[in-house]
Parts: structure tokens; C-alpha cells; sequence
DNA sequence: TTTCAACTTGACACCGTGTCAATTGACATG
DNA sequence: CATGTCAATTGACACGGTGTCAAGTTGAAA
């Protein structure tokens, strides 16, 4: 095995996040993650005092390895307000699947416990920048849509784009990513774009 | 006390809704419940076999003394598809807010307890037939914007008016249920009206 | 060769749900 | 009056999952 001689908190960091996206964050329990890690349940607690502790280090590290939260950030050169809108929600739709299992896992826990509610809203307040730099470029442009104002639509397009909207579109509805996206994009356009 | 002579099952009812409308569905236990009914815990699973059946018998028991259900009917008499769907929203806006505690409840349990996701998934299907009665409408009225197909437009209307997203808008952005309503009325206008 | 850190073993506490057996008290019926 | 029934009580316990603690092992570095 290659993962042998792999630092021990590495090792759990990996072996948390392979169960919960095979699992797609649902059922997890630190008894499978220590099994995993090839050491016992209470050795997990040397590294992370609580469960909340070791998934929000599980969303550090999937960003780590995979660079994911960079890639939300390319919207921001697109030149007019409404590639940039394009562009945002185009790499959100590539970024949700990857932090699902993760994220579902922490909005499980969001009703219990404090640390992982408020590590959940953190990065839903950064998406929300996102969102809000969108709106804001098309605002500039003179082409928001005059129905409503810049915060309002920020706080449209932030619920439009929730994870919990993603998960009942392609888990419920069973849209491809595809039709995610490409359907988002063009609701909104009509609903955020003035004309 | 006037509820003296209630029957148990319905004071044991009556004490679950209370409590879980006081903490809008958060942390309401089988102990809280019994307390409040002025009975023990253990006196409870002789009217409900499981928490969750329990929290399902509850949401029966609010719409019997709420008739909420019904509400969402008046809709049906609605002439035009536009007028039907601003109907439905109208009072889908008015009926979220008082399933919403028992609601939380029951998502809550959904990973963990099939029962209590069925019982909920049924609720939101019901739900979703009277979003396809609306676009259908719209669509007989020749109405319905040609970018989506009637399907789509009932997936993304069924998303639109979703417990979470009232969650959202409301608890998250601070909308009042007017403003909710209102701008839930003028989205769907926007989405799903040709033209 | 000692020392230290990482890890193991095994036990235990806490919470909330669900279960069970034995008992009590009220009421109805013969 | 005795008997039975029914709702509820008391007290105990199981289970699953998280988190804690004390004592022991192992391996590597100094």
C-alpha cells in the first residue's frame, strides 16, 4: 500500500473523505473512518477533539487536494456582468458535487452542533460573495433587472444556487449536471437580466 | 386547566405541536412531549409506537384543527393559469409557516428514519401536484414560456416554493412573509409566464 | 539505555430512543 | 363485594454513537 508511511492525520483526513462521498455524507461514524485509517476509534481523538472538528478539517483538505474553492474564482475576469453571472454559476455547478457528501454530512450536524453550523454558513457566506459580486457586476452594467434590487437579488441567487436546491434538482428531479447548470444559467438570466 | 379531560392521544398531540411550534422543530424530545402531556415518557409509546410515528400523527392533528390543507385547494377555482399559480403561491405562503416546525422535525430524521422520510417525501409530493396543476394550466392557456418543457417548469417551480427555500429567504435573508410571497409570486411570473 | 510520543486496550459516562415486568388506581360488571 | 380491565406508573435495562480516561505497548530518537 502507498498510503503506508502517509502522516497518520493525513491518513484519516483521506480515509474521512473517501467514506463520506461513498457514502454521499450520510451514516459516517468515527468507529469507520478510524477502521479505515488502520487505527482505533479513540486514536482519532489524538488528532480531532470532536467529529464536527475532523469533518470541518475533511473540507480544508478536500479543498487542499483538489483546489476546488480556486476554481469558483475565474468568474471574476469575465468582462460583462452577465458572462461573469455565467461563468459564477458555472463553476458552482462543478464545485457542488464535489462538496456534497462533505457538506451534507455538516448540515446534518448544523440542527446540534454549533462548530459545524457555523463552519457550514462560513462557506455559504463566501458562495454568497460570489453571488453578490455577480449581481453587482451586472448592476454596473446597467443590466440587473430593475423587478428587483442589488440585495435582493443576492439573496435570490444565493437560494437559487443552495446546495439543498442542487440536491433536489439532481437527487430528486434526477437532472444530469448538465441540465443543472445550463438550466440555471438560463433562469437567471430571465430573472436577473433586465429586457 | 380546561384540558383536563382531553383525551390523552390528543393532549399528547397537542403538547407535541406546542412544543415543537415554541422551538420551531428543534431539539423536542419523547421526554419534553410526555412532561407537557402530564404523563411519563414511557406512557407515550402506548399511544405511538415511535417518535416518528408520533411526529407524523402530529402533522395530521394540525391540519385537522387548522384545516391548513384545504387551504391549498381554493387555488382550483382559479380561471387563468396565471391566476391559479398566483393562487397557490398565495397560499402555499400562507401554509409553510405553520408546518414549518413539524416539518423541520421530520427532515431532520429523514437520513436516519424511513418512515419519517416517507411520511415527509409524501407531503412534498402532495405538494408538488398542485405546482403541476398550475403550470398545466398555463399551459392549456398557451401561457407557459417555451424555454422549459411542462416538466421542467413543475421541477423548478415544485424547487422554487420548497420548505428549504422558505427556510432560507425567510429565516436566513430576513424576508418578511410578505415580501416572500410577493417576490415568489413575481418570480414565477418572470420563469414560467411566455412573453 | 532511557525517554518520549503515538498508539492500543478496555472500561466507562452521557444522551436519547425504545422495551419490559411488575405494580397501582379507577371504574365497570356480575 | 369480588373480579377484571384498562390506563398509567415505577424502575430497570438495551442499544448506538460520541467523547473520556487510565494504564500499557511499541518504536525511534537522543
Amino acid at each position: 500500500m502507498s498510503s503506508e508511511n502517509i502522516d497518520t492525520r493525513t491518513r484519516i483526513l483521506k480515509s474521512s473523505l473517501e467514506l463520506l462521498e461513498a457514502s454521499q455524507g450520510r451514516g459516517v461514524r468515527m468507529t469507520d473512518i478510524a477502521k479505515r485509517a488502520g487505527i482505533t476509534r479513540q486514536a482519532l481523538y489524538l488528532h480531532f477533539a470532536t467529529r464536527a472538528e475532523l469533518l470541518i478539517a475533511t473540507t480544508h483538505y478536500l479543498d487542499q487536494i483538489k483546489g476546488s474553492d480556486a476554481r469558483l474564482e475565474p468568474s471574476r475576469t469575465a468582462q460583462s456582468g452577465i458572462a461573469r453571472l455565467d461563468a459564477y454559476i458555472e463553476a458552482w455547478s462543478e464545485y457542488i458535487p464535489e462538496i456534497y457528501p462533505i457538506g451534507k454530512a455538516l448540515m446534518a450536524m448544523k440542527d446540534t452542533d454549533a462548530a459545524a453550523d457555523k463552519a457550514w454558513d462560513d462557506r455559504m457566506q463566501a458562495m454568497r460573495e460570489g453571488c453578490a459580486a455577480a449581481i453587482l457586476a451586472l448592476e454596473r452594467d446597467g443590466n440587473l433587472s430593475p423587478d428587483h434590487s442589488a440585495e435582493d437579488a443576492i439573496d435570490i441567487l444565493w437560494t437559487m444556487l443552495s446546495v439543498r436546491n442542487w440536491e433536489q434538482f439532481t437527487l430528486e428531479c434526477g437532472w444530469s449536471r448538465e441540465k443543472y447548470g445550463k438550466t440555471l444559467k438560463s433562469l437567471a438570466r430571465r430573472v436577473f437580466v433586465a429586457g
